[in-house]
DNA sequence: GATGAATGAGCGTTCATTCAT
DNA sequence: GATGAATGAACGCTCATTCAT
């Protein structure tokens, strides 16, 4: 009933109550509750599975790319369209990732830091095959793993906040040129 | 008075009551009223604070330096020491920048992104710099800024996530060299 | 399906919910509401059919026994033992009779001190023959019913408040000696 | 502050709603958090107040007596006489002492079985002289002590049940007479 | 008839804000 | 000015009851 995710992006967690949701999803609230143990648990329930998703997707286009160039590629842009698609939950991140504290929220937070830390494994490796291939220099993955995924974040960051008509994928070859060649101007 | 820094960092904004911060900073409840409107204006007062104090640090460091490269080592250098030295603070920027919806959180959310906005801005103008005179490749300058902000921000961000020992300035080098590199090994 | 009483017994009205009482009973909630009105009808029910027992059961002791002597020696056998087949049903009377106040609940209050002065009544009765047969005192026989009743439940109320593997029903004797001779040594 | 006394004494723990003991009381809601912790503990310190208070009143009157009859005549009298003065308060025991599970309510049954026995303790001790006196037959105390006070609740008990404009006190001679002589006539 | 998912009124509790001292 | 006790609106959550299947 992730009609609670476009409340929740529009106005933050504790900005919303269990009764709106159930408003605007119409469920009554007690059935909200036979979903979900706690408001915490409906929250991190719907932040857990849109991860998910966009991990899914992500891996899959990745998967279908053969060298390194194509594959990273395929990350910036995965990660570009599900931004760009799902653009009122991306802003809950830039409100902020989850509020903690509660029991619940504190494993919501746990997880969505071990679900980062498994993404920029998964990027680790792709770059690691890159160095290996020859494309890359030998420099620490963690840091460009992490370097790629932000500077990807980066553009999405800008398009979230500035109301553009302009697609965002389209920034996805500036995203790569920068991240291979830097901005230094050739020898 | 900004102990309650200390509390909002730790705990983030909904889940810190008046009366903690009163105890905390030694305050009765009733004066803190006394210098400020709200909950959510202490909250404001205190984020607009350290933020103007941070680009403070970054104005002062950057207008020491002499030519471009120096220029945007010391932007970076500068963000990354503002981090290092208020790790508590920008946690709250992980858990959530804000919160948002009462008028004053709205104002803040406003001043908050015009803030970045202007921080952009002002990054771009030494990148334009940095152009004319050859050293850097003719990209969108928005663009490249926002690659070198959110590239720092990366670093900053595990940094803060990860728990180490080593200062986050060494990574300045790391950053610097994938900005202006990339990552692409030789021509 | 008075799998109920145990239920209540152990918990208390308000701590039970219907849902439980469904689990337990094995029939499904909805059943439920086809053969009781509501949770207070449903627990009043069992309350009454339970003290219905309880009466029927000393009124047939009682009839057995042929003198007065004998008559409320019985009286105290009967409540003595259903005391003791019935203790967690009667720990409900400990814990608090009824909770009273929805109209239902006021009906089983009303049921309760009716069937209370019936019973004294019933008690006063065997009192009266025991007067006129001169083995009792010629005292108000409704003070005396109620301190026969009482002293029982007294004796029932210790037993029942301290884990005790020695039967109820020995308390008999002492009941019996005292309610006929008093604690006075003799003259 | 224990207007709530009359409105639990009147409608029981779980049907009384702290709104309704802020209004009686005049005490805004979160005022009346601010002297107790939550509902149970109100509920809790109300009741085991005002039993302390009976307690002090019987012990006083007690020592006041110089022979054992006239200890045993003021305990019932003090008895009778709290009754008679606080018969709303009364009344919740008719309607149950408890409803316990909650932590907090957990201990409010535990103090006052504690208290009960601290009472019947008591009396023992003041029985066990009538003993060593000679004016006591040599009956277990426990029992008889006992007895004593549910001799004496059952008095009471009829009084709270039936609207009658007579004074309870008056039934501390038939109490006295009964439990020292029982009801047997003559030898 | 039997079922149990759905309902939503109602509760205990919190806490930002006020204001008498 | 400084204080913190008092306030009460607002929230998350429960559970008796209903009703479509």
């Amino acid at each position: 009933m992730e009609q609670a995710e476009k409340i929740f992006s529009a106005k933050g967690y504790h900005n919303v109550t269990m009764a709106e949701i159930a408003d605007a999803s119409g469920f009554a609230i007690g059935s909200l509750y036979q979903f979900f143990d706690s408001k915490a648990n409906l929250y991190s329930s719907m932040i857990l599975e849109k991860i998910e998703l966009m991990n899914a997707a992500i891996r899959q286009e990745v998967k279908a790319a053969n060298d390194v160039t194509g594959k990273i590629s395929a990350l910036i842009t995965a990660q570009l369209e599900f931004v760009e698609k799902n653009a009122d939950f991306c802003r809950i991140f830039l409100r902020g990732q989850s509020e903690a504290l509660s029991e619940t929220m504190t494993v919501l937070s746990e997880k969505l830091i071990d679900g980062y830390f498994e993404h920029i494994t998964f990027v680790e490796n792709i770059l690691k095959a890159g160095i290996k291939s020859g494309l890359l220099r030998k420099l620490p993955v963690n840091d460009m793993a992490s370097a790629l995924f932000h500077l990807t974040r980066a553009m999405a960051s800008e398009w979230l906040l500035k109301p553009t008509k302009e697609s965002l994928v389209v920034k996805k070859d500036f995203i790569l040129d920068i991240f291979l060649n830097g901005v230094k101007k050739g020898d």
